[in-house]
DNA sequence: TCCATATAGATGCTATTGCATCTATATGGG
DNA sequence: CCCATATAGATGCAATAGCATCTATATGGA
């Protein structure tokens, strides 16, 4: 009478509750750092990066929402936010009647490389800090593959 | 005209991003299975279980906020909450007359052990089933150099 | 002892999230 | 062409998170 084997190994379980502690950990002290330098909050850098990414072709929001794994409804506001702001100009896709094209405007641009400095020491010290360059790497690499599509 | 050395290396910034996706990933695909199972969510959890390991000690608030790296406020809330369903009773310290003492009820440790067969499964599914054992062995001991002081 | 300061925890208010649902357009089959 | 169904995105409402602040007790000097 074995154990089920759907049940997960001492491993993984310790592995998913660090996952979140660090998460909770890392998330807190970036987000603090970008507030007490007058910076919007993570979430608009992500999505201004990708925007700019996108270059002049802009993006869909089904698609920033596949890039950032979130939920609709969250884009939805997110936009709105970004939109409001400045930093996002939303147009009528010429395909799709349904749906629209989001470009980053110059302002967004500006923003973003505002923020950037401020979020790179964050992330060195809520990151880089306990890391070589290598583990990172590896663990870069083992994040990577809980979010991808598996073999399977 | 070297870049700052606080400037975090590529692969450090790559583990971010992918902390923040894999954490959303994975914490999406857990609540919905609670939820889905008509479950408390993930928090009340993780409350109940160091709670349960601390015995009839208990544990005071602020124990459980380092322990679970929650913030004050929201720990006093999920408190309120945990209480209103019964699981956990509060009582005054008798050492200190600012705090309280946080117990497991005997409802509340039913809850926990009803909880962990879905949990676990959605641990698998979120964790388990992308990595080794080995592979989240490491993963396990990267995230927790995050969160740990460093050696400074 | 008395005061200044620190810590434990609660709370009013605002902002964001989550859920359910809604509208509008798209798409594939008969 | 028409309908059934799927997809893009928005939104009302309830729950939760974040911020600032408050109360109460503790603690370490002068």
């Amino acid at each position: 009478m074995p154990a089920p084997s759907s049940s997960p190994s001492e491993s993984v379980v310790r592995a998913w509750a660090r996952l979140e502690r660090a998460h909770r950990a890392a998330q807190t002290s970036v987000e603090a750092r970008l507030k007490e330098a007058g910076l919007p909050a993570l979430a608009w850098y992500d999505a201004l990066l990708e925007l700019e990414r996108a270059g002049s072709t802009g993006l869909r929001p089904f698609e920033l929402q596949r890039e950032m794994l979130f939920a609709q409804y969250n884009l939805s506001r997110l936009i709105d936010r970004l939109a409001a702001a400045g930093y996002v100009a939303r147009a009528a896709s010429a395909e799709d009647g349904r749906g629209q094209v989001l470009t980053i405007t110059r302002e967004g641009k500006a923003m973003r490389k505002r923020m950037w400095p401020v979020y790179a020491a964050a992330i060195e010290d809520a990151v880089g800090r306990h890391l070589s360059s290598a583990e990172a790497a590896t663990l870069a690499d083992l994040l990577g593959r809980l979010y991808s599509r598996p073999a399977s």
